[in-house]
DNA sequence: ATTTGGACGGTATCAGTGATACTGGCAGTG
DNA sequence: CACTGCCAGTATCACTGATACCGTCCAAAT
């Protein structure tokens, strides 16, 4: 394999030129494709030149996911509709889904391995983009867990339906799974009717102060005391 | 390391030594620990004697799969309930997970990678366990999906919920993540009305909670302290 | 403009990996 | 005893990730 002809450039312009060979190997041969000597070739670099920019393979391998990612990020360019959370949800958890599916190499990458945990800035930014739409989905009343859990159980039922959908057999694919995947993900997470009318923390306010009578978790001063800021938050919007 | 000295058995205990070498590094050590040289020496064997015995290092690796997964079913002995068919769905997912929880190393082997298919015969060996309960469950009319998806169902969101699990660090594991995955499963695959429950203050807690900034009826101190209680009241339900 | 410092690229090379060719002895068979 | 076929063991291959070393070139300092 001739080395690529392709000097010149600043440091930037190297680094980006030996992610987007990694990239490409990567997506088209596969992760065991992706050697130094081989992107360095593909890219025009010597293999030394690789851990100069990354002082690792591993690290060069996570530049290439958050590279990856970004890239799939911008070309769609996601904006959540204001007015339908649990539509925004559905939404998000197919975004996950998609990624999957168009970079099977490279999601196999980030999410196949365990040990590779939550620390990748990838895999952080794929979070980010869920906590925001949970937490909306709190506002709305919507959400029937807790919002760390419900995080957990989204990103679950993606990675289960990605990595399930990839080792079939292609022409044993039934999309009624990532469906299904979706719309349990669905139940699980939120509620079958909001449990708050209007939006804003008055009429969550209202609607904790009718259903504080069920509660266990607080004491009895404690709920005497919660009633009372209710009253106020109540009455501020 | 020295050699092992364990020379003399048969053809076929050579490579249960050789297996078991395999799988204790594997477990201890992680996968990058198992090499041809390190299995070797540790199973008192000549590095070429495992290419005799498998003819390659991935067939190594799926013995290995192989071994500890009939050492785990051989362990319990799985025998399901003749009465409860959903009930054996829900312990069918458990047995799953939990053979992912006790051998992560493993189970990242067999599941994390996508290209790893479907062939493999632990993973046949695996859900065939599975397609008898679904089966029972098509018997008893409990089925609300074909059977193939059904299977699907089950595995995704068992593998999801496994990765997901290992990939989180271990004081961020939260149990719940484990259930809801399952009983989320059990909606999808089952016509068991899930045990709906009502909405109680929880929800409305949340959503407070995600509303607190834009509140200005409490002070700083106020709210701080409104916060943690509604952070109770969210994890109550 | 000259000097000087240091950062960068290129060559050569290391240790360790999966995998294999070849030989010598060992068993079992006649 | 001779013969034959198989298998363990040695040596080695090509290739991997990673590094030491050196020369050059650019840029800042004087």
């Amino acid at each position: 394999m001739e080395t690529v002809d392709a000097t010149g450039g600043g440091r930037e312009l190297v680094r980006q030129r030996v992610i987007e060979a990694a990239s490409d190997l990567l997506a088209r041969e596969g992760r065991e494709s992706v050697t130094t000597r081989a992107v360095a070739s593909a890219a025009g670099v010597q293999p030394p030149a690789i851990y100069r920019h990354f002082g690792d393979m591993d690290e060069l391998l996570e530049a290439v996911a958050e590279h990856g990612y970004a890239k799939f990020l911008a070309a769609k360019q996601v904006v959540p509709a204001p007015s339908d959370p649990v539509e925004d949800l559905r939404a998000g958890w197919d975004l996950a889904v998609e990624f999957g599916l168009e970079n099977p190499a490279l999601y196999a990458l980030m999410y196949g391995e365990p040990r590779r945990g939550t620390s990748s800035a990838a895999f952080q930014a794929g979070m980010q983009i869920l906590i925001g739409r949970i937490r909306r989905l709190a506002a709305a009343g919507w959400l029937r867990v807790d919002e760390r859990l419900a995080a957990a159980l989204i990103h679950a039922t993606a990675r289960g339906a990605v990595l399930t959908w990839l080792s079939q057999p292609e022409d044993q694919r039934d999309p009624a799974l990532l469906t299904a995947m979706r719309e349990s993900m669905v139940v699980a997470v939120t509620n079958e009717k909001p449990a708050v009318q209007g939006d804003g923390p008055a009429s969550a306010a209202r609607a904790l102060r009718a259903a504080l009578p069920d509660q266990t978790a607080l004491s009895a001063s404690e709920t005497q005391l919660l009633g009372e800021w209710l009253d106020r938050l109540s009455a501020d919007g």
